[in-house]
Formats: structure tokens, sequence, C-alpha cells
DNA sequence: GTCTATACAGAGATAGAC
DNA sequence: GTCTATCTCTGTATAGAC
């Protein structure tokens, strides 16, 4: 090694900044149109003009559309993990839980759009099997929020009679699913008040009695 | 006229009663494979192949692929119009609630899909916007809901103090949510288990306390 | 009305100059 | 590494014979 401390990888040149931030920007702009549109309908001169490069040199970064779009899933499922591992660990269980369901619901009606669950009957779906960054990130956080929910069921805040992993899917579906949307469309409510009767109806399913 | 009674629709020639099968056997297909792949992902080679026709005899029936969809998305509505209205009406107003939850739960894991809501980025949502017969059915089923949720609340069986149209968009979503295939996959659990559980923690959310 | 064959458009991916 | 120009494939839709 020619640098003498070899903990110390921060060492990039501006080249390879440049580079990083160019994909960065690319996986920004391919996340949000992913959101906006969805895997079929989003295509990759979209995410080009978006960032303002041209197509091949797109692909110099990223090997296709799958690539890209796994990547871009790879990252807000590591937004989300951020999120997570900073919620205050002396909050009870439950209380955290509930915290991530308001971020995710927030998220989903500012964006206008469901994040973390890919479509299963998308070619996206086959693509994130075989990205690892995206696996990881979902199993530890499958695994931390297990963790959770066991802890607020031993607590007595939630149902115990249930799996935890029963419990949460449903708390995983809730996030994936049209209700704060369909409100907003149909009713006049207020944002808050959508995600506030999301959130209950929710978790109200799943508390001890 | 030249028939003698008004009043008596079902003299069809053989000839039309043949177009109407195989328009019928058109939609089916097209329901099927909307159901299965997408709107995007799905082609009208594939409803043509399924149906053993060729794609143009297909057109001689349908405006486009946004027609076809929109018919298949109103055959699927009609449907379920038919199962609510076949509910016996002396049944509790939280039972048939219960009821059709369990239905369309029953359904969608039984066709590994969503039914009823159109994907909202989708160009199917648009061409649903201009089919009347799926207008027409959904605004029914959505008023007949509203009575049945509104008569819930007022026998104390559900929480009174969610609008009703709030408490009907949390029900329909619950329709759409991936609970159920999210359990299939990630655990062994048996099929009619997995709807008690998504039954359940959805309805003990909108339940009065 | 149904078929075969084809036109047309859109989008993923690449070639090759700079 | 980035660009312009192009290839190629797929999928919607149609023309025209029968």
């Amino acid at each position: 090694m020619s640098t003498p401390q070899t903990a110390q990888p921060p060492r990039l040149s501006f080249k390879a900044q440049m580079h990083r931030a160019r994909e960065d920007a690319i996986v920004e702009a391919a996340s949000r149109l992913l959101c906006e549109k969805g895997f079929e309908t989003m295509t990759v001169d979209e995410v080009a003009a978006a960032v303002g490069i041209a197509k091949a040199s797109l692909y110099k970064h990223f090997a296709g559309k799958d690539d890209l779009c796994a990547a871009a899933m790879a990252h807000g499922m590591q937004q989300l993990q951020a999120f997570v591992h900073g919620l205050a660990p002396e909050l009870p269980a439950l209380a955290r839980l509930q915290a991530l369901l308001h971020w995710q619901l927030q998220w989903q009606l500012g964006h206008e759009v469901t994040l973390w669950l890919a479509p299963r009957h998308s070619a996206l779906a086959q693509a994130l099997r075989g990205c690892d960054a995206y696996q990881q990130a979902q199993q530890s956080l499958r695994a931390t929020l297990v963790e959770w929910i066991e802890a607020a069921q031993a607590a007595g805040q939630l149902r115990a009679d249930l799996p935890a992993d029963v419990a949460l899917c449903a708390l995983l579906a809730r996030t994936a699913e049209p209700m704060v949307a369909l409100l907003r469309e149909c009713g006049a409510y207020d944002k808050e008040q959508v995600i506030g009767w999301a959130v209950q109806t929710c978790l109200d399913g799943l508390r001890s009695r």
C-alpha cells in the first residue's frame, strides 16, 4: 500500500469524487422516477434527461435498467435503515414501531408513491433478488423490526397471539397500501389527519386488548 | 319495431350469440392476464393467443388495449357487485363487511393478484376514468358499502369516531395490500390461517373498543 | 369477422468519434 | 467518460385478402 494508514478510505481523487457524485445523482433521479411512474413505465431516457447526461453515459455506470433500478431500491432501503437506527433506543418498542409507520406513511404521501415493497410481478422483483446490497439491507431491517415486535409483545403492548413475522408482514403491508392516497383523493382531509387515521387503524389491529 | 313484444331482449341471433361469447372469452382472458402480469407487462398478443384468435380479430371487438382492459376491470367489478348483492341482508352489517373482506382476500390469494384497485400511476387508471361501466359499478358499490359501515357504526360494532369514507378506504386498502402474499412467501402458513389473520388485524383496527 | 403480413413507434442497448 | 447517431427488438395497431 502506498498510503501509510490503511484504515483511511476517504482518500478519493477529484475524479473519483466526481464519478461518485454523478452516480449518486443518477441513482437519485432513478429513485424518484421509479417512485412516480413505476418500473415498467419509467424510461432510461427520462433518467438521463433528469440528470442532464446522455443515455450512453449512464450505461457506463450501470449495466442496464434492471441494475440501475436495483441500485435505486437499495438506496431507498438504506435510507430507511438509517432512520431506523437513528430512532432513540430508549423509546418503548411500540413507540418506535409507531414512529416508523408514521415516517413511512408521511414519505409515501409526500412522494405520492409506495416505497419499499417491489411489485411482485414486475421484472424489478427478479433484479432485486440478485442485488446483494438490497437483500442485505432488507434482511438487517427485518431482523431489527422482529426484535422490536417481540419486545413490544413481551411488554404486553402488542397482542402476543400473532407470530412476530405475521405482525411484521401486517405492518409492512400497511406501509405499502393505498389508503392514504385513496383518502387524499376522495376526501378533503388534512395530511396529518389521514396519516393519523392510518396509523391508528393499523396499530389498533395489532395492539393487545 | 318488427318484433311484437318490445320487452323481450333475449331474441339474439346465433351469430350475435357467438359474437357475445367470443367477446366474453376475450374479456376473461384479458382479466386473467391483467391480474397476473399487470397492465404494462401484459401484451395484446398474449390475450389473443390465450383466446385462440388472431390479434387483428381482437381489434374488431375492442378499440385498443386500454379499451380492452377497461372492459376487463369493469367485468371484475361487476362480479364483485354480484357477490355483494348476494350476501344475505339479514346478516349484521359487520358480518357482511367481514364476509366481503374474506372473499376478496381469498380471491387475491387464489389468483395471486390484487383486484379492484387500479395502479394509480398506470395508463390503465386514465382509461378507467373514461369507462362508464366501471365507474358506475364502483360508485354503486361504494354507496352500498358506506351504508353497511354506517349501519355497523350505528349498531356499535364499528368505531364511530371515523368518518364512514375513511373506514371504507381502510377496508378497501386492506384488500389491495400485499400482506397475504407476503405471508405466503416468507412463512409456511396455511391459506385459511393467513386470511384469518389478515381479516383480524384489519377489522380489529376498525372495531369499536 | 377472421386471418396473414406489415407498418409504425418506443425504448433498451451499443458503436465509434472525441 | 461523454457525446451523437444508430441498431434492434418488442409491442400496438392496421391493411388488405378471403
